[in-house]
DNA sequence: ATGTATTAGGTAGTATGCTTATTAAATATC
DNA sequence: GATATTTAATAAGCATACTACCTAATACAT
């Protein structure tokens, strides 16, 4: 019998599965204040509303996801009435992005919110457990970046 | 001025960049051995394997993935040809699968190099950061197995 | 044994997250 | 100043990863 090989202890499955857990507590928490807001939607309008007027290429940029994926997400925020976007003046290829008043609204109140749960994500942990396991993530991040298909470029504001 | 919150300090945040990472070096590290199998169907092949004959509802548990996914993962390697998915004599809903011939020639070719190339998801690290970080992730993935929407179920053999 | 509840797999729909290819506009180069 | 390259966004397509709902088949409880 060959050698039977289990998926359970390799780090990629644990962290698909970390992410999966990660997603499910974001989505249930925002559930229970009475929004729909993804997490990728989030990101993207925290990052908006620290860069008012930036492009869609910037933003993929700053959250780390491809161009092809913001440009649906901004579609969705747009329908969603919480982003503007609007022809550059002075790059006409480029679209800038800016909040909507609701959206101002409504970051302001979902920022302490969100802050607050993302500690419940790593759950079972010690609180000295957690800040090394987000030390030691934040390390891969950094030196794992370029590696991915859309690495984070600009500041981290 | 209100207050700017960031992500790119929230765990959600860095945990997405971890998958994103992880499956970026996974499909690079397939493509460079010519192979063309995502993390998802080499994670249910593994579980074919180690259960032959299991069906989708099962198979679902054991990797984590909810059963409408799975449908689809088998779908697909049903069309490459690597798993045979047959009625059940015993019970009519269910498909009962098995590896072809060659998804196990494949998969024995497969596992030691994703075994080995594991470690270099986790990069940046030292070996004892690397078995720190495995730990307190799957510390994690097991306490928060409930709070995911597909928890993992059935042995992890 | 019979009606109820549960379960396996499916469809339809939404949202990532990526690929390659295309269009249009800006920039670099000669 | 004409041309070549690069860049921003989009289109089309594939693969997860879910929800809600549907049908068929099984289990179970009386």
């Amino acid at each position: 019998m060959a050698l039977m090989v289990s998926v359970h202890r390799m780090p990629g499955h644990i962290i698909r599965r970390l992410h999966q857990i990660s997603t499910a507590v974001f989505t249930e928490r925002m559930a229970r204040i009475g929004e729909e807001i993804t997490p990728v939607q989030f990101a993207s309008l925290a990052a908006i509303r620290t860069h008012p007027g930036l492009d869609q290429a910037t933003l993929a940029g700053l959250v780390a996801y491809d161009r092809v994926t913001i440009g649906g997400v901004v579609d969705r925020l747009v329908a969603k009435k919480l982003v503007a976007r609007t022809v550059s003046p002075k790059d006409r290829r480029a679209r800038v992005l800016t909040l909507t008043p609701e959206a101002e609204a409504l970051m302001q109140a979902l920022e302490p919110k969100v802050e607050a749960f993302q500690a419940d994500i790593l759950v079972g942990l010690t609180g000295e457990e957690r800040e090394t396991l987000i030390r030691l993530m934040s390390k891969v991040v950094e030196a794992g970046n370029a590696l991915s298909r859309a690495p984070q470029t600009g500041d981290d504001a």
